[in-house]
Formats: structure tokens, C-alpha cells, sequence
DNA sequence: TCTGGGGTCCTAGGACCC
DNA sequence: TCTGGGGTCCTAGGACCC
């Protein structure tokens, strides 16, 4: 047997954690910049609201509503987050960390009552850290997803699905709300007569795999229950890394786009070390206008390195050079991003060939930066940083207007 | 008029997830 | 005034190889 525990209203359970005033008050939270709304209360829901409005669109009728509105402070919700699993991982078999509000585990052998146990792991979350949770019981994994959302509708905030029940919650459950199902699938869906989960298990699997590929394939067998998505209890090492973000400001001077990039490559970069990875190469792109207001595009270009790099210095060379490559002046840029990629393992690497200079400078490099790391992780993440961050008006720091302070 | 056959690797683009 | 950020996987098609 298979769980999903899934954190309800997770960004704006944190909140109410740390502020109880807004406990019975509707409250959402916005994503970075203050652009669109990422978590939304039950009354918020209750409203229409959905998610990923964009803010400014509904600024007026939030106000008119009372309704309480958050920047969002990611750093807090990935503690609270980290509290949640650890507790979590007490009570369970293997364990997956799907998302930073959801983990699929398997009950342990001793757990006889399934629904009676996810019932206790949920009290002793809710009484020991204070976060509401959901768990949906069932034997795969796409399966659980169903049980979860059922969950959230129920007082009791635990479901399970069962060989018995299975049927009447397919029947119940439209296409688009299948794990792994989006809106382009769930319309080619529709147009072949299918609407809910009861008519796609019905369906030829050999149409379903050439059609929808063989993950189509897997979701299929998953709500007949064949699990075909294993709990993946090892964390894999990431395969990219990005770090992009939507500015404060509409920046225009060479020198401006070029530190903000530096700012996201050196967060990047810190993730690159602690994964014990090194990158091949290195994607960068900015963002300039508006959407529907006058000119607007991307410009990107994409960097490859001689042997993989780790350090803050070589990476942050490549990005400034790139930009000093595609920058046009005149644009007014409002977004930009860093991806690594290429990865491979830094801790068994080749040296240069044809230049010991090169190895041995390369090693003194990455030396300061994973010492600059440690020294980060001990006094704070900003102890140490690139002279040039040191600026006083970081025109580039995305807006938060709606953090308690500001209020 | 008149198709070799079989394979690998890479990339771009699409779709999906939270 | 003006729409987040960070990922993964799959497929088709091109380039290339013998």
C-alpha cells in the first residue's frame, strides 16, 4: 500500500503559522515580484480565485474582499517544509519528497488499518508542527494523487482507495484532473468522447500508448491499478540547474543587466556545489518588454566549457561574457535567467591534458568558492559574496510590497 | 520511373508537474 | 504601475556511421 501526504493551502498554512491573526481571515500568497497568486486560502478558493492570477488584475477585488495578501517568503516555507518531512519520515516506509508540500510513501508492514494509521501520522503533523496535511491511500501512485484530492474534501483529511471504490471515484473524476493529464491531453481526450478517469481505463491500451506515448500508457495502468511509477526513496542529482528571475525594475544599462545575472549565476553556482556537480555548459537568457505592451522577445545563448566548471569565478566569466554577447542597448530587460547543465560528478574528474596551469589554477578557484560555501552555510548565506554585488541600490531585487513590514 | 538496412546520438519542441 | 520560478520526460527528425 501506497500514501501521498500533500500539505493543504501549503504557502498560506506557513503564514498563519507564523501570524494566527490571519487564521480565520481569507489569505493568499504572491509569487516572486508580487506577480500572480501561488497559494490561496479555502475561502480565497471559495471566491473564484484561481491559481496563478496575475495580482495586479485582481488587486481591486481582493481589497474589496478583505482578503489578506502575502510575498511570498520561500526560504521559511522550505524550514517548515524540512520540519514536516523529518517528522513525516518517522512514520513511514520508503519515502519520495515529490514536492516541498507533497511525499509519497509506503506504509510500513506494522500499520494493519490503513486509514486509521495515515489518521495518526496526520493528527501528530497537525499537533506537532501545526501544518494541515491531506492522505490519500491506495495502491499507485496515481492513484493516491486521486485519493489525496478526495482527502481535502473530506473532514477527515485521509481517503483510501480500494478495489472496492475504485470504480465510483474514476467515474467521478474528470480527465483534467488526473495526475500527469494537462489541459492539451485532456482535450484531445474529450474530442474521443472521453471525460472522466472511468472512460480512459476503458480504452484499448494499444490506442492509448500510440497515442498519448507510453506515459499516457502509465497513467493508465496506474488507475487500474499496476503501479508503473515506483517511490523513488533515493534523491536524485539534478540534471539542470536554473536560477532566473522577473526584476524590480526594468533594467537598461549593460552594467545593471550584467550584475543581476551575476546574482543569479552565483545562487546557481552554490547549488552546483552542493550536489558535488560540475557543469559543461551554461544557458543564459534575458527577457525584454512586456507581453501586449509594444516589442517584446527573449535573447539567449549558450556557453560550453573546455572540461567542467564548479567555481563562482569561471562561471560568473562565462555568464558576464555571454551577456556582453547578446546585450542590445535600448531594450529595457525585466527578466533574466542562468540554467548549468551538462552536469557530471565533481568529485572524479579529468584533468587538462595539454595544460597543468590551467588544472591547478581551476582547483585554487573551486577551492575559494567551496570554502566561501562552509563559511556562507555558518554566519549566513551572505557572508561572503562577489565585490560586485556590493551595491547599495540593487535595482534588480524583485518587488515585495506585501510582506508585514510594508503593511 | 524503381528506395539498402540498421544503428546511435543530439537537439528542439511539446507536455506535464508543483 | 503591469503576468513566478524550477524542474522532468518523451518524441520526431536530422546528422552521422558502417
Amino acid at each position: 500500500m501506497l500514501a501521498l501526504c500533500d500539505c493543504n493551502n501549503f504557502f498560506v498554512s506557513c503564514e498563519r503559522l507564523y501570524r494566527p491573526e490571519l487564521r480565520c481571515r481569507p489569505v493568499v500568497v504572491l509569487s516572486s515580484n508580487d506577480g500572480c497568486v501561488v497559494s490561496r486560502s479555502d475561502e480565497v478558493k471559495a471566491m473564484g480565485i484561481p491559481m496563478g492570477q496575475p495580482y495586479f488584475q485582481i488587486q481591486g477585488l481582493l481589497r474589496k474582499k478583505g482578503v489578506v495578501v502575502c510575498s511570498g517568503s520561500l526560504v521559511m516555507y522550505k524550514e517548515i517544509s524540512e520540519k514536516v518531512m523529518r517528522l513525516l519520515s518517522r512514520f513511514t516506509g520508503e519515502m519520495e519528497e515529490y514536492s516541498i508540500d507533497e511525499a509519497f510513501f509506503s506504509l510500513p508492514a506494522a500499520a494493519k488499518d490503513p486509514l486509521e494509521y495515515v489518521s495518526g501520522i496526520r493528527a501528530t503533523i497537525e499537533r506537532w508542527i501545526g501544518i494541515p496535511v491531506s492522505i490519500g491511500v491506495a495502491a499507485t501512485k496515481t492513484l493516491s494523487k486521486l485519493a489525496t484530492d478526495m482527502a481535502k474534501k473530506d473532514a477527515s483529511g485521509v481517503r483510501q482507495i480500494t478495489g472496492g471504490n475504485a470504480r465510483d471515484m474514476l467515474d467521478a473524476t474528470e480527465v483534467r484532473d488526473i495526475w500527469g493529464i494537462g489541459r492539451k491531453t485532456a482535450e484531445q481526450l474529450n474530442r474521443h468522447g472521453i471525460f472522466n478517469a472511468g472512460h480512459f481505463v476503458d480504452r484499448d491500451p494499444v490506442w492509448v500508448k500510440k497515442r498519448f506515448t507510453v506515459r499516457g500508457l502509465m497513467t493508465q495502468l496506474e488507475l487500474k491499478g499496476q503501479p508503473c511509477m515506483p517511490i523513488a526513496a533515493e534523491t536524485a542529482a539534478p540534471k539542470s540547474i536554473q536560477v532566473s528571475r522577473t526584476w524590480g525594475n526594468v533594467l537598461e544599462s549593460l552594467g545593471d543587466v550584467s550584475l543581476a545575472m551575476i546574482d543569479n549565476v552565483v545562487k546557481a553556482a552554490r547549488q552546483l556545489r552542493q550536489n558535488h556537480l560540475a557543469a559543461g555548459g551554461v544557458s543564459v537568457f534575458l527577457r525584454y518588454g512586456y507581453r501586449h505592451h509594444g516589442e517584446c522577445g527573449y535573447i539567449t545563448t549558450d556557453i560550453y566549457f573546455d572540461s567542467p566548471a564548479q567555481s563562482d569565478s569561471e562561471l560568473i566569466g562565462a555568464v558576464k561574457s555571454s551577456i556582453d554577447k547578446i546585450y542590445r542597448p535600448g531594450l529595457g530587460y525585466t527578466q533574466g535567467g542562468v540554467t548549468l547543465r551538462d552536469f557530471s560528478d565533481a568529485r572524479f574528474r579529468q584533468r587538462e591534458l595539454f595544460s597543468e596551469d590551467a588544472s591547478e589554477r581551476r582547483s585554487k578557484l573551486e577551492r575559494f568558492s567551496r570554502a566561501a560555501d562552509e563559511i556562507n552555510g555558518y554566519f549566513g548565506r551572505r557572508a561572503i559574496f562577489p565585490a560586485s554585488l556590493a551595491v547599495k541600490d540593487k535595482k534588480w531585487r524583485p518587488n515585495r510590497k506585501r510582506l508585514p513590514e510594508n503593511i
